[in-house]
DNA sequence: GTGGAAGCTAACATTGATGTCAGGTTCAAG
DNA sequence: CTTGAACCTGACATCAATGTTAGCTTCCAC
């Protein structure tokens, strides 16, 4: 498929398309006119980038997750080197603080709208 | 107390203090040379405004919802419009939503943590 | 009053994925 | 062949908080 119909098919925009391709991170053929063809497999491959993005990775750390991750073309085809466990772990840890941070957040934030919405200062026991 | 102190104790770089002042967010007396002096409560506001950032925040939500705040200076000075707390309740929700998927996101790191310490394509059942 | 630490302002740089525009080429249906 | 949609590259813009630098001023302990 074209790059019109992948950017339709995943809700990813062409120029991010470009950008991942330009990472590394999704091949694909040329026509002869130099339009990018892609076979079915770039909608999961697209969708794990996605994935990946949320998780709030660079795409250098997505670069070299991705070969490592199975997809619809089937198993992985390379198994991660100890460092990049390494580097996933504390990926992890990271995502981890982020929620914590976030459950903090989300109490503050809640408090604040108690205070701001429901009670004058001088509700305020 | 002077900005370099307020940075030692908050953390936070002066850079980002005096950008603070600069959104409206952190008022400060001035020496009659210029030099900035911070009150006590500067301390705890800093703290505050750390945790709406944490929160992501902008800073123009910030600015409207720190009036609302309870601080080491006592009760908030304002009450929220109904409009903030429209405002805040949304904000509340996009946290809500980035929690999900985080947590979405850990698992998806799990499985490529498994998948790629573990288990050559070939042991793939 | 002096010297060095600490502050000041202003301006520019950074980050990283994505938006947007310009100016051209290719594709495919009629 | 033609035409309009779709695509190409390349460049510049964006966001927002923060880092960094330069050049100058203030503060304060001696």
């Amino acid at each position: 498929m074209r790059i019109g119909e992948l950017a339709r098919r995943t809700g990813v925009s062409e120029r991010s398309l470009r950008y991942y391709e330009q990472q590394g991170l999704l091949a694909a053929r040329r026509t002869a006119g130099g339009h990018r063809e892609y076979p079915e497999a770039a909608v999961d491959r697209v969708v794990h980038i996605q994935e990946l993005y949320a998780a709030g990775l660079h795409s250098r750390t997505i670069y070299k997750i991705l070969p490592c991750m199975q997809d619809a073309d089937g198993s992985p085809s390379e198994i991660a080197t100890p460092l990049l466990v390494e580097e996933l772990t504390a990926e992890r840890e990271r995502i981890d603080r982020m929620i914590t941070d976030l459950l903090r957040s989300r109490e503050v934030l809640d408090e604040v709208i108690v205070t701001a919405s429901g009670q004058p200062a001088s509700e305020v026991a």
